[in-house]
DNA sequence: ACTTGCAGTCTCGAAGAGAGAGTGCTAGCA
DNA sequence: TGCTAGCACTCTCTCTTCGAGACTGCAAGT
């Protein structure tokens, strides 16, 4: 692609903040006004034209004004845009979020994508922590009733991973005790493959095998993705219309149609979470990312999956590469604010590489 | 109140039905027409009148069908309605859902809600498995680290809480098992005050002080609500508006109306379950329902609860008086499928309390 | 190289009219 | 007395029309 002019940049630039911010289609005159520019509206005009020859606009009709492609966007999101941080006060209280829970493992990623959500008004997904293979470093079964326990798993790489192991004879806490002594060593350090090599190789008690087996399982399960959304107030307000202030008037058109857009954003939204959930998108999204190691951006669907037209991603690992981590990131309309997005998922993935570090590694 | 007649009845409950299936005002015709009632509609007419003089209907203007009121709800609820159960197939489709996650205690409340919401295509509720005091019965303490360690708590009602600890000291595993078998007998069988007084009476190592206090704190956290919402695809379909069928020209216009009906309904939904979530709500379900065993509806909040309006819940509790249960329910319209979702709430408290007879109490 | 001015195009909202849906009432019939 | 048929009336919904206004693109001017 030849690169753009910088008047052109500018111009690009002033569109996608007032597409983001109002949701309708931008006209040159519009431009001029509010963002100030330094020629008249028929020079932007000229150039709008330019940007709309590359691909980078649009018009939904002749003589309507302009609206991003996702060409435009990714544009924007690479040249033009810049990272808004997020305010002290923001860091101090998502810190605090965390310092309340942070015992409590469970709550972690809820956490986060719930912040992720509330502070961009969107939806957001994670997988928990986990690594790509697991290790036995120890476990503890505690009795349940007679005919259960609890089995605890502690991997090697600082996960903790529990199941429920139903006993096929009535066993008391001081036999369980015991087994546990007699196992932990034999199976520490141990993987999936190797495990299933010792079973074969000596002949387990059923209590032992239970157990066995459940290990098994817990290292052969599938992290799955938690969501978060934060559910916007877009119930129409009758009453504001009802009061007939037309003073505001241009405004006021604008916040209907924002209304609606943002309503049918809404509903986009929950289709695609509802595919992601199925299971349908997450592969591809984990094979995407790795390419680099810092924030991606994908913006609807770049082309490659329908499902994903009018929705873009900004995605981050977290943990170390090969360590337990996970994906963490933000679902939102195209017309996302990406500045704050990238630096909200950005400081996320922070927070919780500290964590895990405090929790997990200590190398 | 006095008692309906027959014949009011026998219209009521059409009604009532006919607007639960096509959200739209009932006419008297249609009635007739569709219900095949043995009398004329202007003789309905007459009824409905009377009807509506009992606040049973409502008209939304005049010269439009009738509506069912929360009352005329009430009483189709309470008098007229019958419950339709679930197949066997169904059944089974749930029973080997459950059985697939028997062992992993923490899917239970997800599949329960997630069943829930999507036999009957609104949102589900559902607290987790708890009894009101809890009493410590065993616990043991996994190393993961140098300094971080995890807490798992099983209590006497059978639950199994977890925890991570942040120790002070650098501990290993082995001095982490002596703790436990240390403080184990000391603690076993008592609740949060009798732990208290312990501590109160002695003098600690860091270390056991952390591991108390963490006990302590498990025992007092509250259990949290779940929610689960099956995402209807309510998209409009514009395909279908623009290839020009006016064939069924009756049944398109209620088509119509409905979805717009439903997308309402939806966002109604959404805005309460964020108030539930807030738990602005909750604590007076929670105390609302110990009235009866059964299945509870509260219907539009009852003229009790604004927050409520326009939505319904049927709830019921699960699990054995004082021990371990909870709430599990569904949340939907007004003009939801009463008659099905008793069924469905009522099986799924079953199968839950199976559940936990399985798994905990074995007397 | 820009800008001004202007004709052309398209959308959106208001207004009005007609169709149709449904009611309540009254008169008539068993 | 209980039911029905007929009918005038009301209210909503939809379709159409029309004018205003929002933008554009182009051509002529600075």
């Amino acid at each position: 692609m030849t690169p753009l002019s910088s008047r052109k940049q500018q111009i690009l630039r002033a569109l996608v903040e007032e597409y983001i911010h109002n949701a309708t289609p931008v006209a040159s005159e519009t431009l001029v006004r509010k963002y100030e520019l330094p020629f008249s509206s028929a020079t932007v005009r000229h150039e709008l034209a330019g940007l709309e020859e590359a691909d980078l606009i649009n018009q939904p009709h002749t003589s309507a004004g302009r609206v991003p492609t996702d060409l435009g966007y990714r544009y924007f999101v690479e040249h033009l845009m810049q990272e808004s941080a997020l305010s002290l006060d923001e860091q101090r209280l998502i810190r605090h979020m965390f310092y309340q829970v942070q015992d409590q493992l469970d709550q972690w990623v809820r956490l986060t994508a719930s912040v992720m959500a509330r502070l961009l008004h969107s939806a957001a997904v994670m997988t928990p922590p986990r690594s790509a293979e697991g290790r036995v470093k120890h476990f503890e079964i505690l009795s349940v009733t007679d005919l259960s326990a609890h089995l605890v798993l502690v991997l090697t790489d600082g996960t903790v991973r529990e199941q429920r192991l139903l006993l096929e004879t009535s066993t008391l806490q001081d036999e369980l005790s015991s087994i546990s002594a007699r196992l932990n060593p034999r199976f520490s350090g141990l993987g999936v493959d190797e495990i299933n090599g010792i079973l074969l190789s000596y002949d387990p008690s059923p209590t032992e095998r239970v157990i066995a087996n459940a290990i098994i399982r817990i290292l052969e399960q599938q992290s799955d993705v938690f969501f978060s959304e934060d559910i916007v107030n877009i119930l129409d307000h009758p009453a504001a219309a009802a009061s007939g202030l037309r003073l505001a008037n241009e405004d006021e058109r604008a916040e209907r149609i924002r209304k609606v857009m943002e309503d049918l954003e809404h509903k986009r939204l929950q289709q695609v979470m509802d595919e992601i959930e199925q299971k349908r998108i997450l592969p591809v999204l984990a094979s995407h990312l790795p390419s680099t190691d810092g924030v991606q951006v994908i913006i609807g669907g770049e082309n490659r999956w329908d499902e994903m037209k009018d929705v873009s991603l900004v995605l981050a690992r977290y943990g170390q590469k090969g360590k337990v981590g996970g994906l963490l990131g933000v679902i939102g309309p195209t017309r996302m604010q990406y500045g704050r997005a990238i630096a909200v998922v950005r400081y996320m993935a922070q927070v919780m590489n500290e964590l895990l570090a405090d929790v997990y590694g200590c190398e």
